[in-house]
This record gives structure tokens, sequence and C-alpha cells, in this order.
DNA sequence: GGACATTTCCGAAAATATTAGGAGATGAAA
DNA sequence: TTTCATCTCCTAATATTTTCGGAAATGTCC
């Protein structure tokens, strides 16, 4: 899966938050200072590129929606962040967000428990 | 905290494998295709203008060591993947985790009470 | 001392990422 | 039908990151 540059990556959290949406919708979504439209434009045409949005034309203009799924991005970039920092281990990120406090025992016991409900 | 390029990280990450080391040594360390003996020699000089290393004359040649501790690098890479991808909630990564087979619910019980006798 | 290897420092080329302007198309408004 | 706003496509400037060569300094080995 390609990496995502930063400012893709903020297009794409935009974008991931709604089905599917117009360049200025993104652009009015975007935190400020707020790119100009068609810098917007730009990265979706990289991205589009890259496989992470489709477009399709609704009258007569484009409308944007993610093709890569936020949570399979996810899935790698976290892959990538285990290897670097965690020798590939997910325990030791687990307990790593415990001892920094992220995570207290009480939460992950009550999550845990929820989770085995689903199984 | 500042953040590290790609290339910065790599770096840092033989850094942070060692006590203090040379330039010969960081290039010895780094995976193939290995950079220029100047090529590390820059990233070096950055990386001190950032405050990620410092370096010590011994001799008539520089050691370089860490300043930064992976454990605080990594805790603020956590943080903004956190807030990028979990709103934030060291839970719901945990889930995540879970749901992706990265943990299952078996590990994380052994790995609580460990953590709990720790206390 | 002269040749060679290593290190440092300076500078800049090359590669990549970010930003946005301009021109033409198209539709809407007066 | 002229004018105005919007959108697309193309293009390029700017900024940042990555890479390393050249020159001077210093030590080593015969």
């Amino acid at each position: 899966m390609k990496e995502l540059t930063k400012a893709e990556e903020q297009i794409m959290q935009v974008v991931w938050e709604h089905d599917q949406l117009f360049i200025k919708d993104i652009v009015d979504h975007m935190p400020d200072p707020k790119p100009a439209y068609n810098t917007v434009g730009t990265f979706l045409k990289i991205l589009e590129a890259k496989g992470f949005v489709t477009r399709v034309k609704i009258g007569n203009t484009y409308a944007y929606s993610a093709s890569v799924k936020k949570k399979a991005y996810t899935q790698s970039f976290m892959n990538g962040f285990l290897s670097n920092y965690f020798e590939g281990s997910a325990e030791k990120l687990f307990s790593f967000m415990v001892e920094e406090k992220k995570l207290n025992l009480k939460q992950v016991e009550d999550l845990m428990k929820k989770l085995k409900d689903n199984d």
C-alpha cells in the first residue's frame, strides 16, 4: 500500500469522513488555514493516481469518494508503527500504552468483557 | 516535539540502538542500500540542530548519541497516530488491534496479570 | 616528508512534496 | 447575449527533503 504524505493525509481525513463530496466541500471541511481550491484539486488528482480516491461525474462536476477505506490504511500504517517502534509486537504496544497511562487496566477489563460478548 | 522525516528517522533508529557511535558505525548499521558517509553526516547535523542527537569529541573524531529517548519520541508519535486515527482514544486502538487479530484476548489477559503484579 | 585514508565542513544538485495561478469550458443570472 | 461564478486541466513556482561531492585538516605508515 502506498504511503500518504502529510498534506495528502489531511485531504483523506476529510474524504474518509464523508461518503462522497465535491472539491468545495473538502475545502470547507479543511482546518484553517484552508488551502486554495486548486490545491485541493491537485491533491485529489494525486490521490486518484495513487488509488486512494475515485471520482464520478454528477451533473457537470465531479464528486470524490475514498477507494481505500480508512480502516485499511490504518491497518497498514499501524503495521509500520509497530515494526519501527515495537519490534512488530502488538503486545509491546499494549504494554506501552498501559505504562504510559494511556490505558488503565480497569478500562481494559471492561473492554475485554464487551469484546468477549461479541464472539 | 519536532517531527522526524523518513530518512532522519532511519538514522535515529540506528542511534537509538546504541549508546554512542561514530558516523561510520551508523553507516554500517544502516540497511542496504547504505547511504554515503557524508549523507549520514548531513543528517546528523540536521538531527543535532533539531535536538535529537548530541556529539562529543573522542580523540579526533565525533561520537554521536541520542538526546531524545526513543520512548519519548514514540510517545509523541503515538499521540499523533491516536488523534488522527482513533479520535485520540487508546481504548479504540486497543479494540482495533483485537478486532484485527493483532492481539488476542488470551494474550491480553496474561499480560494484564503481569502488569498488575508490577503495581 | 610524501602518499594514503579518514573526518569535517561547506555547498549544492537531485528528488519529492506543496501550493496555486491562468486559460478555457460551462452553466446561471440579469 | 453579456457577464459572472464555478469547475477542470495544465503548468510551474516554491519549499522541503534527500543525497553526496570537493576541499581542507589531520593522522598514519613507509
